[in-house]
DNA sequence: GAGTTTCATAATAGCGCTACGATCATATCT
DNA sequence: AGATATGATCGTAGCGCTATTATGAAACTC
C-alpha cells in the first residue's frame, strides 16, 4: 500500500473567489479580472456573463490580493491631529467623498498633536502600501519626512502653508495671515487696543502662527497688543476663563479688540461677557476663527474668519487623483503647481 | 549561441523585503516573520539580530502581503453616518485609540445617513478582508445584513439599542429612554406642557426614537405634548427657527418644557430666546442631548442628556479584540453577552 | 491567398508574506 | 545509553489576484 503523502490543509479564506466567478461565467479568471478593471476591454457577451455571475454569487473582490499583485493598494492614508476638531472633520468628510469617487478608500489616523504618535501612524500606514498619504501641517519629525520621501508616493500636506517646503504637495492657507486679518479687522472697527486669546499654542503650531500674525499686524498698526495664552485646549469653557482673567486686569481702552484662536474660545467670551453684563461689541469686540456652525446664529452673531475646510479636502483629493494618473506631476521642478492656497474670508457679524 | 529565454520583468514593489532582513540577520525569512508576530517564540540572539537588521535596513513590513497570507488583515472597518457630527467623532477617536493598542487599524467611512451609501461602503470595506466591522445603528439594508453575516467576522453595531436583534454584537443605549428621561425631567421641573424639537428624523432613526420616547413619556404623565420637526439637519440655526415658530403660536402654559433632539438645536433656542427677551428657564425650560463642549459653559448653562460616546468606542474596541482572540464569543447562544448598554446621564443645569 | 494587423481571451508567473509541517539540536526521562 | 520530549529554526506551498506574454480567431492588406 502506497504511503499517503501528507496533504497540506488548504486554509479556506474567501467564500467566492474570482475563479468561482470565472467558472460560473464560462470564461477564464483573467477575463474576469480584466472586466473588473477595464470593462471596455471585454466583449459585451463576456462582460454580461461575468456581471451575471458576480451578482449571482454575490462576489466581493479581494482588494488585499489585488493590491499585492498590482503593487497599488487604492487606500489613501489620512493623518489629522484630531477628528474631534470640527475643522478637520469637515476636511476629512470632503476627502472621503472625493476619494471615494475615484474608488480610493481612506485609512484614517489621528495623532493627538503628538509628533511621535504621528511618526508611528505614518509607519503603520505605509505598511498598507497606500497609494498616497495626506498629513496635517508642514511640521513633522525628521524620520517621518524621511519615510515619506522614501515611499515615493504622493504626499499632500494640508491646513498649513508657510516657509517650510512641503514634502511633495500642500493645500492650505497662511495662518499668520489669518491672525493679521483679525487684527486689522478689529482696528478697522475702532479698537485702540488688542488682545489675542489662545489655547494649546505649544502643541498646535497653526494656532501659534495665527497668534504671531495677530501680534505682528497689531504692532505694525501701532496698536498696543498682548497675548493671553493657556496650555489647555481651546474650548468654550477656556474662553470664559480667559475673558474673566482679562476683566480682572481692568482694561481701560474701549472697545478692546479680542482675537480668539478659534470660535469655541470666542463663544466662551460671549457667554462670560453676558454673565457679567459686559456689552459686545461696544465694550469688547470679538472675532473668532473657524466659522463653526453656531457662529452665524449666536447672540450676538460672531464675527469670525472662515477657512475653506471643505475646499482643502477636495483640492487634496484632486491633487492625489491627478498624481496617481500622471506621476510626473509630482516631479520636484513642478513643485509650485502642488502648492494650493485655499485662502480664507473674514465674516463680519455683530460681535465686532 | 543559445537563445536567451525571454526573462519576465520582475515588478519591483517593495524596497526592503523580509527576505532582505533575513539575509542581513543571518536567519531564515520564517524566523523574521515569527519574530515579528511572536517575539517570545524566538531566541534572544536571533531576535536581536533581526531587530538590528530591521532597524539598519529601515524595514517596513508589508501588511498587504501579510493579510493575504494570513487571511486576517488587522484593519477594522468603521462606518458612521458622519464624522462632522461631534457624537460620532468622539466614538471614532476612542475606537482608534483602543484598536491601535491592539495593533488594529481603522478604515473609516461615512454614509451620510444613506442606507445605499452604507451598503456600498460595507461592500468596499469587506473587500479589505477586515478583521471586524463597526456599524452605526441597528437599521440596515437587507443586503448589508446578508453580506455581513456571510463575512463571518465580528460585527459591532454602535449607538443604538432596541428591539432589533443585532447582527452580532451591539454597544449603545436606548434612545427612546433618552427622550423619556428628558420629558420626565422637564415635568419634574414644573413644566405643564411639553414640545419636542427635532431635525432630520426621517433619516436619523435614533433622533426619531428620542422623539418617540419623549412623546410617549409625556402622554404617560398626562402632560400635553407635541412634536415640532423639520427635515433639515439639527443645527443651531434650525433651533432658532423652530423656537421662533413655537413663539408665533403663542403658547399659554408657563414654563413650557422644550426637549431638543440635540444640543445644537437647544443652543439655537437659547440664543433666539435671548434675542427675543424670553426668559429661560422661567418661561421656557430647555433640555438638549449630547452634552457637547459648550453645554456646561453656555448662558444659561444647558441642561442636557449625556451619552457615553467615548465609552461606546472603547467598549466596541474591547468586544472586537475579545472576539478576535476567542471567536467562540460570537456564537449565537452567547448573543446576550455582546449587547452592552452604556447608558446616559441627565445633566441638570440652569436651563431647566 | 499568404502575410500582417487587430482584437478578445487564456495561460502563467509571481506580489511578500504566513501557516504548517519537517528538521535538527538539546534537555529530560526510563 | 537509548528513547522521548521540548524548543528553535527552516523549507515550502500557497493566499487571490494582476501584469504580462502567448494564443487564436477575425479582419484587413497587397
Amino acid at each position: 500500500m502506497a504511503e499517503q503523502r501528507s496533504i497540506r490543509k488548504r486554509r479556506k479564506i474567501q467564500g467566492v473567489t474570482m475563479m468561482d466567478v470565472a467558472r460560473a461565467a464560462g470564461v477564464s479568471p483573467s477575463t474576469v479580472s480584466l472586466f473588473l478593471r477595464r470593462p471596455e476591454a471585454v466583449s459585451a457577451a463576456a462582460g454580461e456573463a461575468v456581471q451575471a455571475a458576480i451578482r449571482q454569487l454575490n462576489y466581493v473582490p479581494n482588494l488585499i490580493a489585488g493590491g499585492l499583485a498590482a503593487a497599488s493598494s487604492r487606500v489613501v492614508g489620512v493623518i489629522v491631529p484630531s477628528v474631534r476638531n470640527a475643522f478637520f472633520a469637515e476636511t476629512v468628510a470632503a476627502l472621503q467623498r472625493d476619494l471615494g469617487r475615484a474608488r480610493l478608500q481612506m485609512l484614517l489616523g489621528h495623532s493627538e498633536y503628538d509628533p511621535q504618535t504621528e511618526e508611528d501612524l505614518v509607519r503603520a500606514t505605509l505598511s498598507w502600501a497606500p497609494a498616497a498619504i495626506v498629513l496635517t501641517g508642514l511640521g513633522h519629525a525628521e524620520a517621518t519626512r524621511a519615510m515619506l520621501k522614501a515611499a515615493a508616493i504622493p504626499v499632500v500636506q494640508i491646513w498649513e502653508l508657510g516657509r517650510t517646503q512641503p514634502i511633495d504637495a500642500a493645500v492650505g492657507f497662511h495662518h499668520d495671515q489669518v491672525g493679521a486679518a483679525a487684527a486689522r479687522h478689529l482696528v478697522a472697527r475702532g479698537c485702540r487696543a488688542l488682545v489675542y486669546l489662545s489655547g494649546r499654542t505649544h502643541q498646535d503650531r497653526r494656532a501659534a502662527q495665527r497668534a504671531a500674525g495677530f501680534l505682528a499686524a497689531a504692532r505694525e498698526l501701532g496698536v498696543p497688543v498682548r497675548h493671553l495664552g493657556h496650555p489647555a485646549p481651546a474650548t468654550v469653557e477656556q474662553g470664559g476663563i480667559l475673558f474673566a482673567q482679562l476683566l480682572a486686569e481692568a482694561p481701560a481702552v474701549q472697545p478692546l479688540g479680542i482675537g480668539c484662536s478659534n470660535d469655541l474660545l470666542a463663544l466662551g467670551v460671549l457667554f462670560e461677557a453676558q454673565r457679567r453684563g459686559r456689552r459686545i461689541p461696544e465694550e469688547f469686540a470679538v472675532i473668532g476663527f473657524g466659522d463653526m456652525g453656531f457662529a452665524a446664529s449666536s447672540n450676538p452673531a460672531l464675527s469670525t474668519i472662515r477657512p475653506a475646510g471643505d475646499l482643502i479636502g477636495s483640492e487634496a483629493a484632486r491633487l492625489i487623483v491627478a498624481r496617481l494618473a500622471t506621476p510626473e506631476l509630482a516631479a520636484p521642478e513642478r513643485r509650485e503647481a502642488g502648492i494650493i492656497d485655499t485662502g480664507f474670508s473674514v465674516m463680519h457679524r455683530q460681535s465686532t
